[in-house]
DNA sequence: CATGAATGAGAGTTCATTCAT
DNA sequence: GATGAATGAACTCTCATTCAT
């Protein structure tokens, strides 16, 4: 494929993200794309065969764009409780839809499709979040800070209850409050007892 | 209505409700609904005017018919523990699909819908839960079977853990060790520690 | 099907019928179809998948209104030999295109088709044929107007060579004085020598 | 035109040669001769403007390559029966699709093309075949080893048999024996009778 | 010459919705 | 009320054909 092809299949992928970020993913139909993007009904077939496909792309760039915010600061000498809490706040943001976000069609996607684990990117999600949530535990438990028995436990537990939160935002009214609450609930938990 | 437009109403929506629980909410079409019913196109129309008006009879139905379950077995000499235990069984057998259930069309239609809050079902049923497993704690406190500093914290806290496993398992392998685990994991926070 | 229905279906294979006339059996669309019929896109899929499917019907007709003509003057006190050259005759008018024919379609058609050997009309045309001349040979001998050793073999040969005209006047040019040459050549092979 | 350009262009007739004895002439798209070459889109164009254009360029390669077969045998020593019973053995053969052929393709060419006569393939082929099977019986008269009033009206009834049967084969299961039968009936029409 | 990306016309198909009976 | 035939809009997908590079 020549480096103008690459180019243009980047630009369909990035429009159509915006496309599925308004739409979600059953609503959109290759003319929906093909609109935005601004080209021909076969061009896009040139690319891509169905608006599945097209979304697979959309998530393999979100993949791969991802997990750089995080990592920007746990570099600083912030310590585990001020990282998890910085983590929770992104959180928050995407919960809430602050900034307009995939999930709903994310969901939508993967609630039909049929995705070999490998490839799941709501798991991949998922176990990253756990992973670096278990780490800053057990750092911060080094450090006096956090208190816990079973850190992955904990670790699973608090991403389950982001991605309850997050469904619920989608599916009905959350307050920002509502949201405040449960995260500090979390906090509450983990925090040294003495 | 007359009487014999009522039992037609309902038997409609009674086979509707069967026909999304196969095939979601979006996907089914008004004539997958009029195939199912055996009844005529227009006969459809006469009674309905799209398949979200369908769908959300179905809903009022569920939750007329729900909660049942669980009155019956309050009423037991059982501890709160034992019928915390119940309800999570009930859970997570919905978590897992033992039976087919309405989950996936629900969360499909909520998350398009604009529904007011009194209406949603998923609200409903949320803090249901919540209001039964903090009174559970209460009771469970009371008997020293239980300790938690917050209870209605950790009856939310728990619901969401829940909500946050159903989403999981529509649109991820999940194992019903994973489910167990989660269960337990909860658990073990409410045991009194002494 | 009410019998409205039943009208209208046979009025949608008898329009197609003059359109696989015009054009064979390939280049004819369901639009096609849909525009000399003068109905809607979604009409013709009531009836029929494909344009296939419709020619198929167009065949059944064809296999029940076809006979007729034969059968009216065998009755007669036409010699054998009167009535093979009328049967000569007709053939020659078909081969000639006299009366637009679905002959180019039906071949078109079977070309591709993998058709059951029972359904197939060109065998089922050519078997019929058969079985007619070897008839009429057999009368004719005994009446003393022919004469041939194998009957059978005879009217099998005739049947190929009005195919093999009828494909020849299809795929180029064939004068009206080429036929009446090779008909003449059956017909004097037959006639009791000397 | 250069050197390397006419060497291109006789690959593509070669290789859309291929595609066409698979997929008949009407199936064929400019597409899947591109594919098939392995050149581009605007290459094939550069040579050909449709795929009538290309077909018909196989044609004329088809002409030029016949009649080899036939012409290497005719110097021996074997007598005209041999000789006709050898051609019947190919046509045979080509008859039952034992060598792939263009059969097909060419039928469904024919059927639509308005084609000169001069330069109509079936025609040529037709005559040709007519032509030395004239040839054929004169000698084999001559030698005594055939008998027939008009060896021209012979020859083209053989030809028309042969044309039938290929027709017959291509639409409708048609078995060797079959064949096999036609073309004894043929032989002992042709016999010195006594 | 050769490439292959791009276009747009057009075929196929499905459904929500209407309406005469 | 009830029916189901009919409509037409909307979508998917495929190609012949062109044209800048």
């Amino acid at each position: 494929m020549s480096d103008k092809s690459v180019q243009k299949q980047k630009y369909i992928i990035e429009t159509a993200r915006k496309v599925f970020m308004e739409k979600g993913f059953k609503e959109v139909t290759m003319k929906d794309i093909v609109e935005s993007c601004g080209i021909s009904r076969g061009g896009l077939y040139l690319y891509f065969q169905s608006t599945a496909e097209v979304f697979e792309e959309v998530l393999k760039l979100e993949q791969e764009d991802s997990g750089d915010v995080f990592d920007r600061n746990i570099s600083n000498e912030a310590t585990p409780s001020d990282i998890l809490a910085l983590f929770l706040k992104e959180q928050k943001k995407e919960i809430l839809n602050k900034k307009p976000s995939l999930s709903m069609a994310i969901y939508e996607y993967f609630f039909r499709a049929k995705v070999p684990a490998k490839d799941n990117l709501l798991k991949k999600q998922f176990d990253g979040g756990v992973y670096v949530i278990e780490r800053l535990l057990q750092a911060g438990m080094e450090k006096g800070e956090f208190y816990c028995e079973d850190p992955r436990g904990a670790a699973r537990n608090i991403m389950y209850v982001l991605e309850g939160l997050k469904i619920a935002a989608q599916t009905r009214k959350l307050s920002e409050a509502a949201v405040d609450r449960e995260i500090l609930y979390i906090m509450q938990g983990l925090i040294a007892e003495e």
